[in-house]
DNA sequence: AAAAGCTTTTAACATGTTTTTAGAATTCGT
DNA sequence: ACGAATTCTAAAAACATGTTAAAAGCTTTT
């Protein structure tokens, strides 16, 4: 589960995004200012900060600042919480090094969007990293498969089937677990239903990728 | 011409405002409650909506809750109109998804003033959004799309299909993703509905546009 | 209140793709 | 070289989507 600190010094506020983010799934940490953020923040590693810029003793930009320049929570992602007309404090902002800013007031639609695509963005950029070798790279998102700038067309087993073994190169995975991931649980298929599968990825991605671990089951070979 | 819709269940406040918003220039529509209001503002696409909190049957809060989870009408403005100290009701209204507020007694020129503000917000917004590709534009507020200068009519459906695709180009949404956000959760309709409905929108918009991934789903090409 | 016009949904059928199967050929490890 | 496992091939079966036309729902007009 993807969790999430807000640092706001309002309780009000804190209350109405925890209940929010709450109720679509997130874990929900708090932290009255910004000294026990950042404390909360090097413990609990959140994968998102919602972060007040307007709060006593240290302001939003500062504690931004500190995040970014602790090595154990540089990587943090930051969205700022902006009252409406504090243009200045989204350059601020983004100078300091955040992810993201919402206005007040804040509906809570708008700002779960916001979250979700920061969140998004990051995970995306990990999915291309992880399956991805020179030459191949997969989006789930986009279901597209791109081999050299050349986008190749898979249907969606075959798809399924590449996704699974590309996201942990080198991996075995046996027979059965990919007929439970890709087929689903107690979907029963014939013994060559995957073989036949892999054949015709190999076919198109190139049989390099692919190698049979005789007796076992699959793996993807990331080349570099 | 800006459409405003005032729910209140007195007819005093209905008059009162209504007067004074034709003043201004607005059209105005008006419903005593919240059932009659939702229809309204799903068959008129008005602008904004001014909506009493407190109201027999089906208070505002509720009111608006339904109104941002149709797709046909979430994305119309809700200005919440409260008796002087429902503090609650800020909280719980920017819960449910208003974008402003006005406490009773109401100063005609105050919420005109608020009411522009709104309006003026939500076009900013929506510029941003709207030209999506070269050839494409799609206006949520006006409930228009054009290509290449010229003005395609799109029926509701179609339009909120469109609309959705369009909101992440390439990325690929799934049957059960459009049934739930075009048509709403719940709802269940035929199996060739959606094909039915992308097939009228490829005839209008042209077949470019809606790319099929099958087993999958659609997604929209975002042509340069 | 009926008629005319749209929009939306349904249903049946056509089409083309994907998935599965099965047998023969081949490979691999022992 | 032997046997088990995998690959190859082609055809059958299953499936998803496209296409149409008509029916069912709405709104607006008369």
């Amino acid at each position: 589960m993807e969790s999430i600190l807000i640092i706001d010094d309002e309780a009000d506020i804190r209350d109405i995004l925890g209940y929010n983010l709450k109720k679509e799934g997130f874990q929900v940490l708090t932290a009255t200012n910004g000294i026990e953020g950042i404390k909360i923040a090097e413990r609990e590693n959140p994968d998102l900060i919602l972060l007040d810029v307007m709060m006593p003793d240290m302001d939003g930009i500062e504690v931004c600042q500190l995040l970014r320049s602790k090595s154990s929570t540089a990587h943090i992602k930051v969205c700022f919480l902006t009252a409406r007309n504090e243009d200045y404090s989204q350059i601020a902002g983004f100078d300091a090094g955040a992810d993201d800013y919402v206005s007040k007031p804040i509906k809570p639609k708008v700002l779960v969007s916001r979250i979700r695509a920061i969140l998004r963005r990051s995970s995306d950029e990990q999915t291309v990293n992880s399956s991805l070798s020179d030459a191949l790279t997969i989006d789930r998102d986009k279901y597209v498969v791109t081999k050299k700038g050349e986008s190749i067309h898979l249907p969606k087993k075959e798809f399924e089937l590449l996704a699974l073994l590309a996201s942990e190169p080198e991996k075995v995975f046996d027979r059965d677990f990919i007929l439970e991931t890709v087929w689903g649980t107690g979907i029963i298929v014939g013994d060559r239903t995957i073989d036949v599968h892999v054949r015709r990825l190999r076919e198109k991605i190139g049989p390099e990728y692919i190698k049979t671990i005789k007796g076992v089951g699959y793996k993807f070979i990331d080349l570099q």
